[in-house]
DNA sequence: GATGAATGAGACTTCATTCAT
DNA sequence: AATGAATGAAGTCTCATTCAT
């Protein structure tokens, strides 16, 4: 009898500049501390105001995580569609979104770091469901694409398709908590290297 | 003095079964919720008290946590070291860490969660230097590991070695978060296979 | 001096027609929801505009209350002091000031229904003063048209005057909290049934 | 009785001595102030503690809210159930409830007195539902009580038994704004003089 | 006249911790 | 060893109010 969630007025429309930029904020904060661990007063010192003044922009400290996480994701998603849609090999695919990937973490590397750490806690909560919907469609690409690629030949068969797939989006993911936009690799640097030791290996070919 | 046991170390001292116990518990919890979204409340729940009586057994929440990191750290040292006194190659290093790593996942799976995800954030603290001081050597042992093996011609030199160590690095410690002791794969056949990954690429060698 | 409207003033002279609407609607918010309970933003919503543009037309929430409460005495008690004024006898006034607080209900149902809720916690504050003031008038009124009418035997002898009065005075206002004007009774034919019960009982005669 | 504290941590089952009190106390609060004016810092002033302490014994200020009427409603409708189980005519049964009102005035004044100003607004939420259960119930025993009289010819069949049913409801249930236990009245009493002025009129009979 | 943004005080609540029993 | 009750600090959030535009 009360299932419709009614989203609080205008506060999802409304989204000017100032709005982006406490988010930017928020996610900055978040990926550096916890989320739990994080402050609503922090974040606002960070952006200048009062506590209180926050929730003149945002419901909750709640929602301004879930916004972001939120935002970082249907990016990630649109990156990946399009590289799906492309039709491309397996190897091919899988070195499309592994750049995808890293391109994300270069433009969104507070949430990725924040979904990195706090994503397996908050799948429960109905509020955040849309994370463990995304990670269903996440294992279900990879484990396509990977086999597709044992079925053509390209990737190894004598590896368990399950474990190969944590180890590559662990090994991806993780990237995002030692990462700094603006170093001295670019996102595209970054994935040819990692693609090199995922595809090849760190061992010299005898 | 030491005939007086004061407060401070009836604390160490006092039946240690239950300390074990209590900590496990306390581990468990800090793994699946994070350290700060815990509460003492709901150890001593997991643990059948009220959350007062944990302070008989520890002076703290905090000191819960470090006790738990201290020991795991004390443990996966004795591995570590014991393998560099061995003496081997720098593959069969290698080899020897990443597999001796996923036995102490096995064996210590929630201190390793909880190092993972809260290291960063405590070692900046006074009463966990011993993180940072841990991850010094770690970087150093396996920076000196991967640089001989490239100088003997083992490992791949055209790989930033820095990129390579944090692969290493990352690839095996987030394991943790999805492993479940008492699985299919015994920690050493996930070693294998994580090896085989790292080693050799999950590519076709043409 | 005069000829410069300072921001007081200006409050008190600017545009009386959406003023008298503000109010209005800021009574019925405060009927429906309690004075301490209604925000001002809820006020605010319900006439279409900001929470701080209600700050134009007032000096604060209390002081909307203020002016709801006082109007609606204001007018009551120019009804009361014509039938007082008009020397009935007892039972003839009290039918007139009965009739009268009906017909006030019906013209100021939210301000009663406020002042019958709000009036006693209100009362204590030196700005609400007045309430006190005229709830003593009040007091003073019925007891002396109620003794009167005793001595001239046409009210019981053989009731305590004080519980007869606040049995009248209860039985009366409380009905704010019900009616709805428009209804299908007129404020005139409540008041006869309500008198018809107060005077006469609502048991059969033998 | 009370010396046996059920060792129950729920808070619903666990009633030892001190939540009474404390729920004597906050209702004396809510009662006096209006359960939204009301801070929980003045509750814990009241019972002699810190505002956090009362979160020990209670979930939260709504929690004690719900409680206090609970507790108040179970114990009117035992006596009102044990006054309609006798089988009395219908003017017997006006006076018996009548009577049992007073009582539960006298018992629980705090209680009736924040049913009487925030029952309505409360019974809309879902938590106080059994709220708007208990009028429906009211509703229909009066009403039944008040028709039957009517048929049986000891209640006037001139009046709308609707109104009538708020005249009796209101005029009881406001005397809680003003009784005071152990005045000079006891409440049989007070029921005594209502009742006379409920069913034969203050004015004297020709 | 009204908006958008912010302030600041204070509310409810949580929780690690203490301590007498 | 453990309980029951309380403390005190801190946290999230609410809201009347202000003010430049």
């Amino acid at each position: 009898m009360e299932g419709v969630p009614t989203k609080k007025n205008s506060q999802v429309t409304a989204a000017p500049a100032r709005r982006g930029e406490l988010l930017a904020t928020a996610a900055e904060v978040f990926a550096e501390q916890g989320y739990k661990a994080t402050t609503v007063r922090r974040i606002a010192d960070h952006a200048g105001m009062l506590a209180g003044s926050l929730y003149y922009h945002f419901d909750s400290k709640e929602s301004m995580l879930e916004e972001i996480l939120r935002t970082f994701l249907d990016e990630l998603w649109d990156g990946y569609d399009a590289v799906l849609k492309a039709g491309l090999g397996p190897r091919e695919t899988l070195e499309a979104l592994v750049t995808e990937s890293f391109r994300e973490i270069d433009r969104h590397r507070a949430a990725v770091a924040i979904y990195q750490k706090e994503s397996r806690q908050l799948a429960g909560q109905e509020r955040f469901a849309f994370l463990a919907e995304s990670q269903r469609r996440f294992e279900k690409t990879w484990l396509e694409t990977l086999e597709r690629g044992v079925a053509e030949g390209v990737f190894r068969d004598d590896l368990d398709v399950r474990l190969t797939y944590r180890f590559v989006r662990d090994t991806v993911w993780v990237a995002a908590s030692w990462y700094r936009p603006g170093g001295q690799h670019s996102p595209e640097e970054i994935a040819r290297q990692y693609l090199s030791m995922l595809l090849d290996g760190i061992a010299v070919r005898e």
